[in-house]
DNA sequence: ATGAAAGCGCTAACAG
DNA sequence: CTGTTAGCGCTTTCAT
């Protein structure tokens, strides 16, 4: 045969004449399409952006191109674009939309379509995922106001079919009991969403329930900003009456009043590391399901302060 | 032939069946792929979450499928991104990173792909886009700071390579002449990037100037937050001492301190009309060019105060 | 009007 | 080891 060198010189002219091989061909002949589905539940929710762009930009360096969509929060949506997915022959799928049980997963398993979930996770352990370690997260939260002086911390927990709400509220009740602190059943609230709305309404229950605290971790950014709007509506201020802490540390949190103390997650390594994982399990299907969890870190800013 | 009723009822039971068409060898014999191409130059900028949203949903709407792609603001990377979607033989392309002469532009133009540029255009009236009416925008500004008395308005205008900075840039001029104000060079400067860095020291050369002022129309909201930086830095206050308008309209400027009035874009109908123009190019790729320019409105918050 | 056949561009399997 | 051929799943064209 040839040498290399010269296949590759050859190769290089052909392009330099305007030959490129075309992927839909080869695809159709080889059931490789080298894309890749990515799919969020609302491209608008400033999480998903971040993981998003270190999802595309490390398929994109391997030869892979994502597709990308947006279920807008519904499972039907989900579904619909799920199929469309895989008869456009994906070689795997990214899911940002993960519940605790979830058919979307459940339909990837049956089709035997290579599947990472990322952000979230599902209570099968059988299902390779990217996600933050929450409780470390909840753990630095509840260290940080317990070194601060309170006592009395309520908690607005997310909605507990996805996994960040189920584990950051188990986090929460077992970090308590570990710190000694008494779990006040009146200081904590699972609001529905992760809406700003949501936990404004949760707080406001609290805040009504008439037992005191001095504090209160959110299971994410919006619900503690609906924190902020419950505290104003009750001409109460954060920091000087309660302190409040967020999870995700969005971009713009540190320019709120006041800036708030959050958990950072690193939510573009997250992205980059489920393009990975799905690379890894594309090339060997079989492998056994791997659980990636990264290190979250405690963004110290103005929404708490030491008791007085 | 058999009635359509009929010819419907078959396919519905293939489907059931669990037949899917192969859109791969479909599109290898028809040369139509059903994918669209979108590029953006930086998806954790939140002007454009809201616009590929748009984009993805419309298109998916009409069986058509997103490939995204994010360019880092690298010209480099963008046009093997485009090299590669090209390739891929998807059906046309969205192109969010234009600048005002573009080489991208140029490509696509040269290959016959179908193209749609939006929130930014070009200066060559033959491409077609969807944007928004920024002249427009800044009279809306400059209007409502006139109305409250402000009489020595400066501007941070954007990077003139780009459609968005010069358009505002122009306008500013423009209106400012018609307004009957005198245009005071000193208070004009344009940043290089849409930076929060960029605005503070565009606003730090023109406080440092000495030229009195009440008033800044920033290009955009980025650089809006970066004159807050700049007041602060010298020990001014806004809007006590000096009113300032943003552009965009980005998610949380209303939890700013203080609360940003600015120029709203309808982001998302930026993306839904881009995405319908561009399936109407594909369809019909002989048609003439079209601009849409979709309109702004102003939202009044608390940056911007009457002159006492 | 219906059905058979050719071929899109590629790669895998097959002779030479 | 090299060169040829068949066929991936579809659409379109051409006979019937």
């Amino acid at each position: 045969m040839v040498s290399r060198e010269l296949a590759e010189k050859i190769l290089s002219i052909a392009e330099e004449l305007g030959y490129r091989r075309n992927p839909l061909a080869s695809g159709l002949r080889t059931r490789r399409s080298y894309t890749v589905g990515v799919l969020i539940p609302d491209l608008t929710n400033p999480v998903f952006p971040p993981i998003v762009r270190g999802v595309e930009r490390t398929l994109a360096a391997q030869g892979f191109t994502a597709v990308l969509a947006d279920s807008a929060h519904d499972e039907e949506n989900a579904l619909a674009i799920l199929e469309n997915m895989s008869s456009r022959h994906v070689d795997g799928v990214i899911l940002a939309t993960a519940h605790r049980k979830d058919k979307l997963v459940e339909q990837c398993v049956q089709q035997g379509l290579p599947l990472v979930l990322v952000n979230r996770t599902v209570d099968d352990h059988n299902i390779s995922a990217v996600i933050n370690d929450d409780e470390r997260g909840i753990r630095l939260a509840m260290r940080h106001l317990t070194s601060l002086g309170h006592r009395h911390i309520g908690h607005i927990g997310g909605p507990q079919t996805t996994s960040t709400g189920y584990t950051r509220y188990r986090a929460f009740l077992k970090t308590a009991r570990e710190m000694g602190l008494k779990v006040e059943r009146e200081l904590i609230v699972n609001a529905k969403e992760y809406t700003e709305a949501a936990g404004q309404n949760a707080l406001l229950q609290i805040i009504d329930s008439g037992k005191p605290f001095t504090a209160v971790i959110a299971a994410n950014d919006m619900l503690a900003l609906g924190c902020y709007d419950a505290l104003a509506e009750r001409g109460m201020r954060c920091p000087d009456d309660v302190s409040i802490t967020g999870f995700n540390d969005m971009p713009f949190v540190d320019r709120f009043h006041p800036p708030l103390t959050t958990v950072h997650i690193p939510h573009h390594e997250l992205g980059v590391q489920a393009a990975l994982m799905l690379l890894e399990r594309i090339r060997d299907p079989q492998a056994p399901a791997k659980l990636l969890r990264l290190e979250p870190r405690l963004i110290v800013r103005g929404s708490t302060r030491a008791l007085s």
